[in-house]
Order: C-alpha cells, then sequence, then structure tokens
DNA sequence: TAGATTGTTAATCGATTAACAATC
DNA sequence: TAGATTGTTAATCGATTAACAATC
C-alpha cells in the first residue's frame, strides 16, 4: 500500500481498464470500427457517465457527435496498459498454483517477462517449466536479485514462505509483488507495492500502476 | 453484479472481514486475549474509526474503555464468514489452474464443500484429483446439476470456454460464479453473481455475500 | 476518580451519475 | 440544419475519517 496518488488517475479507474481493453479489442477483431460511450456502457455494466469520465481521464480521444473509434481506443488503452517496457518478474513457488501462473505470466499476460523461478523443494529445483524456465533453488534468490534486478516478485508460496522470503526481496531492491494465495505482507514493508491479484485483469492493471508511479 | 444490497452491510466492509479474520485468528493462536480497535488499524494499515464502523455495521461487541475481546471477535467474525452451511461447488476446468484451486478449496479454504469436477479433455476425464475428486465430462454437466444442484461454479477455463458453460449452469440454477481466470460474464445474465476471485480472501467473503442475499 | 477506548454522529473526501453546452 | 454524442461541470451518493459523549 504504497503511495501512489501523484496522478491524477483514480484507481478505479485503472482497474476498469483492462475491461474495457478485452471488449474493445473483441471488436476490433469483428471489425466494428466505431462505438459510442453508451454502448461501451451497456457491455461494461455502467453508465455512459462514467465512459465518458474515464476515456477523459487521459484526454479524450472520442468525436463530438461521433463517438469513438475503435482503433483509436484500442491504441491508447494498450498504451496505457502495456507501455514501453516489460515488467521483469521472478515466480517464487512453482507447487501447482505457481506452474499454473508460469504458463499464464509467459504465454496470456501481456507487459511481463518471466525471468527465473524458485523452490526450495529438492523435487522442484533444477526442473524444467513447460514454459522453459528452470527452477532454481530459493538459496540463491538473493544473488539473482543482486545480479539481474527483477522488477516484481511473484509470490506463489503459504504466507509462512512469503514472510520468510520478503526481506531478501525488499533488501535486493525488489519494489512489487504479486501475491497469488495470500495476503498481509501489507503493512510491513512500507514503500513497497503488495497486491493480491487474480489472473487476468489485475496483472495488467498492477503493471500500469506500477511504472505510473 | 446482481443485486445485493438489501443489507446494511457494504461490500468495502465484507471485503475486508477476511483480512480482519487473518490477523484476529494469528493473535488468537498466539494467546492475545485483548486488542484496541487502534491496534488493529495499525495492522491493517487503516484507522481506529474505520476499524470501529466495520465492527459495529455487525453490532458492537467491543467494550468501552477495554477494547475488544479475541475470542469475541474471532467467533464473530467465524460466524459471518462461514456461516452454518458450506456452499457446494463445482470445479469446471482441471487444468493446471483448475488442479491448483481444487486443492485449495478442498483442503484450505472454509465454507466449501467440491461436488465434482468436469473438463471436456479426453486426458483428464475419468482422472482423479488429489481430493479425491473424479473428474467427469462436461457434457455431463447439465444433468449433474438437475441432479445436485450446486451453489457455485468454479470456472478455470478460458473466456470461450466459460461463454459456453454459462448457459447450462445458468439453466440449471446455479447462482454464482467465482471466475479465476477471466472476467466479463458479468452482463449477459442479469440475477446471477459472477466475480473474479484470488484465492484467499475473496472466495471467504464471497461466500458470505452469497449467504446474504 | 482518571484514563482509556468504545459506539455513534457529523464532517470530509472521493467516486459515480446527471446535466448540458460544445461540436461533429 | 437537425440529430447524435462528446467533453466537462455540477449534483448526488457512498465510504472514510474525525470528533466526542458514553462508559468501562
Amino acid at each position: 500500500m504504497a503511495a501512489q496518488n501523484q496522478n491524477k488517475v483514480s484507481l478505479p479507474v485503472i482497474k476498469r481498464l483492462p475491461k474495457y481493453y478485452r471488449y474493445i479489442s473483441d471488436m476490433h477483431n469483428n471489425g466494428i470500427v466505431k462505438v459510442s460511450s453508451s454502448e461501451l456502457a451497456r457491455m461494461m455494466g455502467t453508465t455512459a457517465s462514467q465512459v465518458r469520465q474515464d476515456f477523459n481521464c487521459f484526454g479524450g480521444f472520442g468525436q463530438q457527435g461521433i463517438g469513438y473509434h475503435v482503433d483509436v481506443l484500442l491504441s491508447e488503452i494498450s498504451k496505457l496498459l502495456f507501455s514501453e517496457k516489460n515488467l521483469n518478474a521472478v515466480l517464487i513457488g512453482t507447487g501447482r498454483l505457481g506452474r499454473a501462473i508460469s504458463g499464464y505470466l509467459s504465454a496470456e499476460a501481456r507487459g511481463y517477462h518471466l525471468m527465473a523461478a524458485f523452490d526450495k523443494s529438492p523435487d522442484e529445483i533444477g526442473r524444467e517449466l513447460q514454459c522453459g524456465v528452470m527452477v532454481q533453488d530459493v538459496a540463491e534468490l538473493a544473488a539473482f536479485c543482486a545480479a539481474h534486478h527483477p522488477d516484481v516478485a511473484v509470490l506463489c508460496i503459504p504466507r509462512a514462505g512469503a514472510k520468510a522470503v520478503a526481506p531478501t526481496l525488499v533488501e535486493a531492491g525488489v519494489k512489487g509483488y504479486w501475491n497469488f494465495s495470500h495476503y498481509d505482507l501489507s503493512v510491513d514493508y512500507e514503500g513497497i507495492t503488495v497486491e493480491n491479484v487474480h489472473l487476468g485483469d489485475s496483472l495488467m492493471s498492477l503493471g500500469y500502476r506500477v511504472r505510473n508511479d
């Protein structure tokens, strides 16, 4: 829960971006070229007012009397969500959840680069994940971070484990944690972004937030 | 996004309950018997005001001048979160993510009973999950729902698949969807609760919400 | 009693919705 | 031009925070 309200765009707006993105890219794929705020609102389950307010946070890219061009919306929102640079991520914990998420991070999620994966179990260490990344011993995490400076750590381990690796990560200068299984590191480390995410939306939107801090 | 604001307790409050629960059960396990709103606020990363407001939604269970008894808090919040009756859940999709979640649902999450799991892949059908549940053909989903009336469906399949099974589930009377991988069934089915969840908190809090609709 | 801390009402803050002039 | 729809300001709504009397 670090400070991140310097910029004018509020968190609720940011959290809606991925949903906009999905509808708009669907439309784009279906060859739809134009959409009005009220059509988008119906799809999103909100009001036309909110749609216009949201888009205007970033500088109105619609046309009065006409609506919004799907391709303009798509490119503007893509820019916001995916930015220029991938986030370098390390995965910690390669159990069932970790493996599922490694697949998501490397194949489906945009804006991420999975640098490495770590586990403490001898059964896991040395194994190759489906995405091609080799599982390393978590004991080497500090050295790895010192050498390669990941941006975010994706935690797929129980709470006790998360509490144990957190100091290492913080000392190594990792600034973001995406926590898929637990919750409450939030208060222990000031100035660090700890978020509980689910697949799909949050990953993208949080990526955006972090880059805009 | 069904209507669920009949009751006085707001969604933000409900979403905080699992986090309260975790801190309070930690304290309980450590033998701490008493806590003040300001101590809890510090742990939660919020204000003492908010803590008191939150607890008072459910009828003040503190003592003026003293604070809150940890065991009273724990039992009150447990009652709210876990209620009397488990939610009967079916899992749809037993890929990596689905398997991870089946383990969570059957072992860690309170308030759920995993009745059955479905997949469309012949490789999956007939396999037994680690939790002992047998994977069935998704073609049998409608019949299963008609016979056993699950409360919620946990979707761990791609969006196209989710869109395909949704009508079956809706027609079978399933009222809640916990969607771990995608997002936007929300608008298509009025009166149905579709939520995107992450492990841990949301499952519990959503359980609460559904039971209180 | 004095100090502490709740329960609860009032004030503030922020987000959503409504309204409407600008303009395509 | 008339109709449609945005951009933007104002009004509403809800959640958080502050204040303080009640009371242990």
